[in-house]
DNA sequence: CTACAAGCTCAACTTAACTTGAGGTCAAGC
DNA sequence: GCTTGACCTCAAGTTAAGTTGAGCTTGTAG
């Protein structure tokens, strides 16, 4: 096939959006993977790039890095991943998502009738103390960023 | 009325469920206030159990502690916020939720289609690039915790 | 009136996710 | 063959949102 075009760490840099340094802290956490060329600066294979795009949009719906390298780990190692294993991470994250979104409406709408209703102590508010709060969450993301 | 019981921090605390710690941060960050008793100890009246509450609640759905400040300093600084006065917060806040729900929508069944697709380079991803990035966000909150 | 639980202040530590800087190497153009 | 920009490593700094601890004061129950 085609040669297989290496990235400079520059390049995915510069087409994934991410930060030199950035890529550098992500590889250190195990998310990304490079191999070295012999002057020791860092090649990376077009898989990368989508490794990086996923990890960024994992992000921006708040999955933590610990998280997306925990899935990315579900990865093959040796190999490319297929269509179908990246098909088995938008499952689970779909999964996840489905719930946080599910949880918004129900904060979304519990905080309209509640929050000028003085219900909001803790012990009474059905908001604050349903037991399946956010907080409680364990599968998938905890955190939420879109910064 | 009823004679205003006054709270300490400790009842504070235990009624709102946050550490007596985070209490007094949220005093030093401006989001909530106390009086101080001739013995210089915190007094706060009941009506910063529903700031609390709504801290609490603003958090969980991703709003940060500078937002929330910022929305709390819209109620008034000299009476107790009446009920409309927390309604214009409520109405604020549902908009940032509903925008944030349906960007998550979007988020969800873009990964779906995108993720396995190839499509995923900064530049050709709609997903990636669409301008009206989460990133972009201005108003209301920029990120979404569940701790 | 004396314990001792609660409070107080202030400084330092924590985690996540990076960024910045210092000091040194590599590679491509002229 | 040298200059310049891209890389490299490693340490330290940054922000958010608190927590922890030391050392000292209050207030309440027996």
């Amino acid at each position: 096939m085609a040669p297989v075009t290496e990235l400079t760490v520059g390049q995915v840099a510069m087409r994934s959006g991410v930060a030199v340094s950035a890529l550098h802290f992500y590889e250190t956490r195990g998310l990304i993977r490079s191999h070295r060329t012999s002057g020791n600066q860092r090649r990376y294979g077009r898989d990368v790039l989508r490794r990086v795009a996923i990890i960024k949009v994992a992000q921006e719906v708040g999955i933590s890095l610990a998280e997306i390298g925990e899935a990315l780990a579900s990865l093959p190692e040796g190999r490319t991943p297929t269509r179908d294993d990246w098909g088995l991470l938008s499952t689970a994250w779909r999964d996840a998502l489905d719930h946080k979104i599910a949880q918004l409406k129900k904060l979304r709408d519990g905080l309209i009738d509640c929050i000028g209703c003085g219900c909001m102590s803790i012990d009474k508010c059905p908001l604050r103390n349903k037991g399946d709060r956010l907080a409680k969450e364990g599968t998938g993301a905890r955190r939420l960023v879109a910064t």
